[in-house]
DNA sequence: ATTGATTTTTAGGCTAATCTAAAAATTGTT
DNA sequence: AACAATTTTTAGATTAGCCTAAAAATCAAT
């Protein structure tokens, strides 16, 4: 089907057009693959022959549905296996990542679906993204950034938009979960910080924190 | 650590030395990896220079200590993962080899470790090979060949030679499964089949059958 | 030991995916 | 609108892994 390159550049492209809506641009995608501008050039030639994204020269790439579908495919995959690490192999959610980069590109529809049966199809990886269906259906949730809340509004944590080791030990560190209540009680302007009440504890948190934190906000 | 290719031209060389002791011919192996001679000398350089083999121009390969433990892990996870597909995910013992052989190369210490764990430390794989421990031992075990079992002699299914599909097919449409008691009721030189019993039934099987089926003999 | 067949290696090329450096196009600023 | 800065593309190399065809070494049989 698609080599493991191709199937990189197809899930960066997706993720990229999702964060900015528009056509995605050589150096982002650069930046996005650790590569330079000129292999994006050329492998954007390549998905382009195969009718896998729109491009034209200078002006960005887009998905076609057919890369899309396999975009979200891969996609997948990679939750699929991150919910299987952390639900039966005693992984935790910091450690994931790089190993399900590799398993998402095993190719076999049979071992993806059986996997999702196996882990009682699961609707979030662990870190709160949503797993697309077999047809490639995401289901979309009302979700906020922390940093997004008002002062004294409540909510439950459901995912994070950065997951780096580094800010997952964070939030272990810290006794932030998902699926914990969490309140703003003040919000400084001046540092753009949060005091915010968790496990009934208060404990503050800077503007790089609020801003990789998804909340549902509690009506 | 080692591509995916050297992965496979270490196993190739630890399954070739093990079957006829002494070197391993570059056509042997060439035919074993479904490529050409020529590309066979490329590589063998490539593993000799990585001190992984030992090479002899016209002499054929020998595995280092080196290469063998990296082939024996290769093999470990190949054949965790067949169980994990069996036992797992419904997978029949004639599904599981092409995508293990996908799998037996996601490159995970820990990944090898818990799943070992999460699946009871199997000893053998679903055709009844031995699965190494994380020190690279194997378990050996006393199985001849159906094929080699006198006339009167009983002994129980313990492996295949030939996993193809077809093989494996072959037995389960007969009843023929793992664990199962077998007895050799009568030896016809002339064309070398044998008639078994098997589940209270007698069954006349080609040499082609019995030279494929192990069986560890009760005594 | 010589010859002939077989096996193995070498020589030279190809493709996918990457890189650096240079050229071309686009964008932003006066 | 012109020019400078930035972005993007092109040109030309490199590496891993494979190929075909030719040369060299080994093996087998007289
Ligand atoms: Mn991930
Ligand atoms: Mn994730
Ligand atoms: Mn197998
Ligand atoms: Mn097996």
């Amino acid at each position: 089907m698609f080599s493991l390159s191709e199937e990189n550049y197809l899930k960066a492209i997706f993720h990229l057009e999702k964060r900015y809506s528009g056509g995605v641009s050589t150096n982002a995608l650069a930046e996005e693959m650790e590569t330079k501008a000129s292999s994006v050039t050329d492998m954007v030639k390549k998905l382009s022959d195969k009718e896998l994204v729109k491009y034209r020269k200078y002006q960005g790439v887009h998905l076609s549905d057919k890369g899309k579908q396999a975009a979200i495919e891969v996609i997948r995959k990679h939750r699929l296996w991150e919910v299987f690490l952390v639900e039966k192999l005693n992984f935790s959610w910091d450690e994931v990542h790089d190993i399900a980069e590799q398993l998402e590109h095993i190719k076999s529809e049979k071992l993806t679906d059986e996997l999702d049966k196996f882990l009682g199809h699961p609707k979030r990886d662990p870190h709160g993204d949503p797993i697309p269906d077999s047809d490639g259906n995401f289901r979309i949730s009302n979700k906020l950034l922390l940093a997004d809340l008002n002062e004294g509004q409540s909510g439950i944590c459901v995912g994070v938009k950065d997951s780096s080791t580094e800010f997952l030990r964070y939030l272990d560190k810290n006794g932030i979960t998902l699926g914990k209540p969490i309140k703003v009680v003040q919000r400084e302007e001046y540092d753009e910080s949060l005091l915010i009440r968790i496990n009934a504890d208060d404990l503050r948190v800077s503007k790089s924190i609020s801003t990789n934190l998804f909340i549902k906000p509690t009506e």
